[in-house]
DNA sequence: GTAAATTTGCAACATGGTTGCAAAAAATCA
DNA sequence: TGATTTTTTGCAACCATGTTGCAAATTTAC
């Protein structure tokens, strides 16, 4: 509980219920979490509005991140600690059997060598696959 | 145009006028395009629903892929031919400046480790950055 | 050229996400 | 603590992308 007031305090985002529970259902999941399975782990008596617009807030600040699916179909997860992962390089993983994406941040990979004229920035890997939970 | 014909026979699909717009929209773009790009690039005289139907066909058939981007947002391409790329690694580039999407199929790239258990299929890279006409 | 199979257009729907605005709740400050 | 300012909430309405059911039109196969 004390790690989400500094996180609200540290971004300076106002302390406010619907913004506590869905960090706290972040925190608690161990995989990224779509809105609709975010809103169901609040409690339905948040609105929709309500919870889009706070993940829009902790997206902008970096609190969290999301991950898009082959789909198009967002996820969402709390972004791993500023001093701790290579910005530049981002690595999930999904399941094929359990649809589940884990955040593989502190792996770094080899970039790779792009045609002539063309400037990276930043990496995004989606890894597609077995988790271990599903192996077996 | 023959190829456009070979490709939906290949995959044994009516020769329809929407369908091969689509495809002849496909290969002259340099960049992956959205459903509204195509829309707008084969006429408006087809229908929403049979764009996105022609769509859900190639894709089926891997005639092309789609590219999910940070957003949800989907874009489409003609799939590489099948001897030409590896069809484990597949690396995209998006441009900060212009919003194209490059395909960038041929380019292999040294996978990462995984954390115990994990078990990879595949792997989907987007690079972010500076394309060639953006870079001045 | 005709019959069978496929595809189209339309209308309606679903889902994920956004906007405007007044009411409610936080933060600020005395 | 209470009054004021600022921010956030809920609601209703909206938008965009994508899907489904069904009858009419087009392709394909014979």
């Amino acid at each position: 509980m004390k790690e989400i007031y500094a996180l609200l305090e540290g971004n300076r985002l106002s302390r406010t219920p619907c913004r506590i529970e869905i960090l706290k259902a972040l925190r608690q999941a161990d995989s990224a979490l779509s809105e609709p399975e975010i809103r169901e782990k609040i409690g339905e008596h948040f609105d929709r509005t309500t919870v889009y617009r706070s993940l829009r807030s902790f997206l902008k600040l970096d609190v969290i991140h999301s991950i898009a699916l082959d789909g198009g179909e967002l996820r969402y997860a709390l972004s791993p600690e500023k001093e701790l992962a290579d910005s530049s390089h981002h690595v999930h993983f999904f399941c094929n059997d359990c649809s589940g994406v884990f955040c593989i941040s502190h792996q770094a990979f080899e970039t790779p060598v792009l045609p002539d004229g063309f400037e990276a920035t930043n990496f995004d890997l989606l890894v597609h696959g077995r988790c271990k939970n599903c192996k077996g």
